[in-house]
DNA sequence: CGGGGACTGT
DNA sequence: ACAGTCC
């Protein structure tokens, strides 16, 4: 983005100051649009969405009567008395729109960055480009409102882009209503920040641009600090203690004077905000990173009722888990203590590795038999010991539950393994021998986590071995075998579904400049491999981040794989009997084959 | 003051 | 790992 700029930068006529173009939309009062969709009945009433005690949100009905936004129940219902309240606490309707909301996005295939439920950015930037080579100037007209009609237009270009940008806004809202139901309101500028805080001007159902001219004028209308995205209470109880209280004082105060109450980092970035500055890029939204649940309450002070609480989260969780598809290696477990001080936030947490194995794939997902539960709970109780002194008294308001890192899962639909090992010429880089017993015991085992890994080891017989102390394993004897039809079994995939997102393919061209100092586990000992001796280990150099890999594997290849793929296959390496492999004899991996892979991983120019 | 998550910093 | 901050 920067370097486009800095390319041209001597010549001022061609310079693009402000290069990009980002809308952000908004589902207006997404959880009532959500039940109102449900229950179209709701829509001529007033609608309050109910979390607890609390009326998190309601629709434009309801706010004719002034019912705001996390109010209490009690208080709304003075004001509005035939308010029909919708139970909002379980989120699975919300969050399944909010995917819808977000897969329709995708169809212009520009970065699409999720905020919350209810909101995302769209970096149109390549998109408008390509329409201003496609289509004369002078059609092109404006949709929706602007905030400030210019009397100059900006010499870089961006008052034609973000015009552009305005119709796409309008197609987008457009489709979002055709195909899902949904009203919108959406704002058009060149920046993330100018995007977000223009959006809510004409809110709801339609939409505003914000030209870069005004963004300093624009942000000294706002009241507070605090309406700056980023700027939260304790920011802005840091700022109003130096007397900084709106967006105007904070335009006018130095960077330095900033400095001395903030990161240097930090206080740039504030200055920046303060004039509708904002560089940040829109992020495409991938899976997520945690996949959790909380519940919150008056006072639970008994460790029987904890352990149903922790209970029934873990039954909501698992199906979570299980629409997810990938595999949790490790497990959260968070509590808030009743204090009389804090309200809402002080939470503690603790969380330990789970063992894959505890999950199977059944029909593609991942599941927990019986026994499974029973020891996940076993943990969960172990970490809520460590948080809780049983010996005293306690009180909580609240115990939350996630499944925080994620292995990709190794095999059923969708996995990227699953595609791999149907297809021939991959098989030979998962390939397994069935003759390397004596190296066999002489694999390193050690885990891809660093041995001064703080690790809480709750292990005893009934879970994982701590990464401390790697267990050999005989993962030849261990090993399960497939039978001939899994083996032989066509692609079920497209090469088409086989898209890796955009991280993923920078990390492979990352990867291949780097491969050098990855090395995850130094080792400690010299003691390996009799592994070195395959006929088909064709390069003894050291290096590269494939310690790990058995002789047979092209090094040049795996370092090429994805990242998250790399650690399927050095996990099911590690532990052959957690996956389901291919049984056939080793083979080097030959060129053409190679290349035919890689071509689905590395990015076309 | 609900129910999720992401990111940052140590 | 875990707390803090932000949405």
């Amino acid at each position: 983005m920067e370097s486009s700029s800095s390319s041209c930068h001597k010549h001022s006529s061609t310079s693009v100051e402000h290069p990009k173009a980002i809308i952000h939309i908004d589902i207006d009062c997404f959880y009532a649009q959500v039940e109102m969709l449900r229950n179209p009945e709701l829509r001529s009433q007033p609608v309050g969405i109910q979390q607890k005690n609390i009326v998190v949100t309601s629709n434009y009905e309801a706010r004719k009567y002034g019912i705001k936004k996390c109010m209490a129940v009690t208080d709304a219902i003075k004001i509005c008395p035939n308010l029909k309240l919708v139970n909002g606490e379980d989120l699975h309707n919300y969050r399944a729109a909010s995917n819808n909301i977000f897969a329709a996005l995708q169809h212009w295939k520009c970065p699409v960055e999720k905020l919350g439920m209810d909101e995302n950015f769209i970096d149109v930037t390549n998109l408008v480009e390509e329409r201003i080579k496609s289509v004369k100037d002078d059609k092109i007209t404006f949709v929706g409102h602007i905030y400030e009609e210019s009397i100059t237009e900006c010499l870089c270009g961006c008052h034609l882009r973000l015009k552009i940008a305005s119709q796409m806004a309008k197609e987008m809202r457009k489709k979002l209503f055709d195909e899902l139901g949904f009203t919108t309101s959406a704002g058009i500028a060149h920046n993330k920040l100018l995007a977000k805080l223009i959006c809510p001007l004409h809110k709801p159902n339609d939409q505003t641009t914000i030209f870069p001219e005004h963004g300093a004028s624009f942000m000294s209308t706002l009241q507070s600090v605090r309406s700056i995205p980023s700027i939260g209470s304790k920011t802005t109880e840091a700022l109003i203690s130096q007397n900084i209280i709106t967006v105007s004082d904070l335009q006018k105060v130095s960077v330095d004077l900033l400095k001395k109450h903030f990161s240097s980092d930090m206080a740039v970035r504030l200055k920046n905000l303060s004039i509708g500055e904002d560089n940040t890029p829109v992020k495409q939204t991938g899976k997520p990173q945690s996949i959790g649940l909380e519940d919150s309450f008056k006072t639970v002070s008994v460790k029987s009722e904890v352990e149903e609480r922790f209970s029934a989260l873990l039954q909501r969780l698992l199906v979570l888990v299980r629409e997810d598809g990938r595999i949790p290696v490790s497990l959260r477990v968070t509590l808030r203590k009743k204090d009389v001080k804090r309200l809402s936030s002080h939470r503690e947490s603790r969380q330990c590795q789970v063992s894959p194995s505890i999950f199977t794939i059944n029909h593609g997902a991942p599941t927990v038999t019986e026994a499974g539960q029973q020891k996940l709970m076993t943990l969960i109780m172990r970490l809520f010991n460590k948080l809780i002194d049983l010996s005293k008294p306690f009180h909580l308001t609240l115990v939350g539950l996630a499944f925080t890192k994620f292995q990709e899962r190794m095999t059923g639909r969708g996995s990227i393994v699953n595609y791999l090992m149907n297809d021939i010429s991959v098989q030979s880089v998962l390939n397994i021998t069935n003759d390397c017993d004596t190296s066999a015991s002489s694999m390193d085992y050690s885990a891809a986590s660093p041995s001064s890994s703080t690790t809480t080891d709750l292990s005893d017989g009934e879970v994982e071995p701590s990464p401390k102390k790697p267990k050999k394993v005989n993962w030849i004897a261990k090993r399960r075998c497939l039978s001939k039809e899994e083996v032989a079994s066509p692609s079920k995939l497209k090469v088409g579904e086989l898209r890796l997102n955009s991280r993923e393919l920078e990390k492979v061209s990352e990867l291949r400049l780097n491969s050098r100092d990855r090395s995850l586990t130094p080792r400690a000992s010299p003691a390996k491999d009799n592994l070195s001796d395959t006929d088909t280990m064709k390069d003894g150099s050291e290096g590269g981040n494939c310690d790990e890999c058995p002789s047979y594997v092209d090094k040049e290849v795996f370092n090429a794989l994805p990242d998250e793929m790399q650690q399927e296959l050095k996990a099911m390496w590690k532990n052959p009997s957690n996956s389901e492999l291919p049984r056939s004899s080793p083979r080097i991996m030959n060129k053409a084959k190679s290349n035919t892979i890689l071509k689905y991983f590395v990015p076309h120019k």
